[in-house]
DNA sequence: CTCATTTGTGTACGATCGTACACCGAAATC
DNA sequence: GATTTCGGTGTACGATCGTACACAAATGAG
């Protein structure tokens, strides 16, 4: 082993590698975050705008598609912290709903270029990509499900039931997130608006949840 | 007026017109359904598609995104005859959510261009063009929202909390599409677990909504 | 009939695209 | 320490892109 290097810190070949490799997943995002969708995007424009000669890319991906799914990936940790934050004692407010959906509101405000790619990319022009998305979702409501089974006021319904409920929770929550992105900064009355009905349509969701019989 | 011609029907200039720019637009709707998505297409590509020079795109339209606008209007027509086929009298059936999803599952099969671009546009690249689908989604809900308040099982409850009904029903709906246009033509199994599911969402919205009290 | 308008064509330019090949330097292996 | 491996670079090619300009043919107006 060679001797450490000060001021790098000894960084293997591997790991430069995975680095540069997250620049160009990066890159990709920051893209699509510009207003341009997936299947638009190109080599050269990827590798130039993680700064870098264009036949750099070939050395990490065959193509776009392949970036794509290690897009999903990336991305899906952005979802999956998401449901650990939902795990969290829920406070007792007044209403449970209408602080979820605050959470809500401000985690995709916060991960801005992670759900603008799901939402988009979900029903978007690639369909390796939408498959891989779509899996990545039906994960996240069945651990959503899980979670919700542990709950009190749901153990009665059998774990399809369930998971049929988080995935209409969990499509009205991505259908919203678009909405919250395209919000014009200066409308707080749409904006208030939207977040009611978006509150409306969960608690109504529950309420049928908790009238729904058998499986 | 001139001698009519008799191989050709006399079409006027703007008539002529008219078609070609509809060529146009059909071009750009084939193209999506190639696995494409909007903001990748290309003026001479679509120009190519419709049996053109490149340049004749700009008699028509400025850039793509006009001509996004008027893929939207035509696409709504779609949308607009699936309302007007619900309208008709809903015949006897032991489950009316059933036979509705039998209808739109049909429906978008039937009609799968405009389909695709609608779910997959709504929450796509280009903002002007998810402006524009948002708005005629939302008029679409009203037309269902004013329908369903004419139903006498829904008359109790406000407009506003109709509509608010509506968009979660057509979100579900929009949702299924590609859903639906994905599916591998010989995964029985699969569809028929889709379908139940997707008449579950809607029995159990429909079950929310009878519960509901106020607006 | 004449002439201006308008629709579609042909040609051309520079920019960007995907991709192939040779090459360099540093890390990994021996 | 010598040698191989490999991530990244530089250059180059043909194809396609958006767009500008001049032109042809047909239509509508006078």
């Amino acid at each position: 082993m060679p001797l450490a290097e000060e001021d790098q810190p000894h960084l293997s070949r591997q790991d430069r590698k995975d680095q540069t490799r997250r620049s160009l997943v990066q890159a990709a995002l920051k893209l699509m975050g510009e207003g341009r969708s997936f299947t638009s995007l190109g080599i050269r424009e990827i590798a130039r705008e993680a700064g870098m000669v264009p036949n750099g890319f070939y050395r990490h991906f065959r193509n776009t598609d392949e970036l794509g799914l290690s897009l999903v990936d990336e991305v899906t940790l952005t979802l999956r912290q998401l449901l650990r934050q939902a795990r969290q004692p829920g406070s007792a407010e007044t209403s449970v709903v209408r602080k979820s959906v605050r959470v809500y509101h401000q985690y995709v405000r916060d991960n801005r270029l992670p759900f603008l790619f799901i939402s988009s990319e979900r029903a978007g022009g690639s369909r390796i990509l939408r498959l891989a998305i779509r899996q990545e979702v039906s994960h996240f409501v069945d651990d959503m499900a899980r979670d919700m089974q542990a709950m009190p006021a749901y153990e009665a319904l059998p774990l399809p039931t369930l998971q049929m409920v988080c995935s209409l929770i969990v499509n009205t929550m991505l259908a919203a997130a678009p909405e919250i992105l395209d919000l014009p900064p200066d409308q707080p009355g749409q904006e208030q608006a939207m977040v009611q009905r978006f509150v409306q349509q969960l608690q109504l969701i529950l309420l049928g949840a908790a009238a729904w019989r058998a499986g």
